[in-house]
DNA sequence: AAATATTTTTAGGTTAGTCTAAAAATAAAT
DNA sequence: ATTTATTTTTAGACTAACCTAAAAATATTT
């Protein structure tokens, strides 16, 4: 093969999979929660393939400069790989935001069809669709959307399991599934929806609370650990 | 593995690749301009693979009951096959109707992107983007968009070269290059524009014509083979 | 410090999708 | 009707991405 000019050739050699970009974006994610290099295991337990698979997988990152990679001794992002990393992330979010507001759906059937849409290249599309969507900062879910340079938006949020007291308002969640979203919205703790502490509860930890200055409701600790409140 | 329900393990044994659907696509419209089955030679032009990869796939697809397939004979869709690429090809015109309507893209380089976003799975998001652009029936190159069950909209259409005399106006184009596309802007010869035949030049085929009523204009045999037109 | 358990890597194999080169079948030309 | 050209298929090989089973390294218990 034959290329006019360095730029090509760099692109070229650079040129990443789709199961490359969920791999480091499983890197990634497995970062932003501990400091250590990722293991072999946190990332096969993150990408449902086996630990075989994922050795084989880390040897090609490293080899096209996108992980830092010593045997037996985990795995860290490149600069290069963290920003195909955010990259894919500041798409899936787009997207979600894209299917929430414009063709309205709920945030609890979004994140697979982000999963797909989140490969689509074109990075002339992702800047079209993010003024499309008014640019915005984070996703249905809450999670911030890291702009082109691959800087995240942060602000304050507590688990509203370590919130003791006082009132806040649902900023986020801290897991995705189906199940978890659909239980949120039958109990009306959709994002916006203030709450008041009313009560901690020794015995399990679950919380009792106010929703909105009108209805009372227990929830359990595993459901107040999901949530990210903003305290006012 | 285990199956819950026949369903389940139709859908799963009917499962289809990207890679697949872009040949049973590429079978398509070879047969929307051939009656006769399509020959390898034909698919392997259309995808950029060698006959050998085309004789490969084929199999497959035989095998999954996509295709009919004699030896030596060519290849016909069965109506699975046919079901699978009308919904490719509605899924990638919906795109570029997106993309120009809602993304601000011009005509001359959607078509790449649609290539990929037309594998996206969900039923679903079809539906939504569909009612979301108000259920376009034709998308920015004047094909029809089929709908859910695969029937496409007819209209009477002409080639401008075969168009002898009298009024027009574009409804659609037969090649899809930026290139092309890019000179037809330059020309202002987009759809909707009126046409006036003035003379066909017997010489070599170029067509003398009046566009919009204010601007004359000869464009050459090649570029009114590929511009459809409606007479009015 | 040894024994045991866990994690990670290597070895070897599979499948989808591609290729080139060569063989076989069909079509066209003499 | 032969010969020649074209098309299609087969044979054999390659890569990416996966797997299981076994070996090697590291971590944890006793
Ligand atoms: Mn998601
Ligand atoms: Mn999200
Ligand atoms: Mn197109
Ligand atoms: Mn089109």
């Amino acid at each position: 093969m034959f290329f006019k000019n360095r730029i090509t050739r760099f692109n070229y050699l650079k040129m990443v999979s789709n199961t490359e970009e969920n791999y480091l974006k499983a890197i990634f994610k497995i970062s932003e929660k501990e400091t250590a290099p990722a293991s072999t295991n946190a990332i096969s337990t993150e990408m449902h393939t086996s630990a075989a698979s994922v050795s084989d997988m880390i040897k090609r990152l490293a080899e096209k400069d996108l992980v830092l990679y010593e045997k037996w001794k985990g795995v860290t992002l490149t600069k290069e790989g963290k920003k195909i990393a955010t990259n894919l992330i500041r798409k899936h979010r787009l997207w979600e935001v894209f299917l929430v507001d414009k063709l309205n759906f709920s945030w609890d059937e979004i994140h697979p069809i982000a999963e797909e849409l989140e490969h689509i290249k074109s990075t002339k599309l992702v800047q079209h669709l993010d003024e499309f969507l008014g640019f915005p900062k984070f996703d249905p879910h809450g999670d911030p959307i890291p702009d082109e340079h691959g800087n995240f938006t942060f602000r304050k949020q507590v688990q509203l399991s370590e919130f003791k007291k006082g009132k806040g308002i649902i900023i986020g969640v801290d897991e995705h599934s189906t199940q978890f979203l659909q239980y949120l919205d039958r109990l009306s703790l959709t994002l916006g929806t203030s709450i008041e502490i009313i009560e901690v509860i020794d015995y399990d930890g679950s919380v009792r609370i106010n929703i909105n200055d009108n209805k009372e409701q227990i929830i359990s600790n595993k459901v107040a650990k999901n949530l990210f409140v903003k305290p006012i």
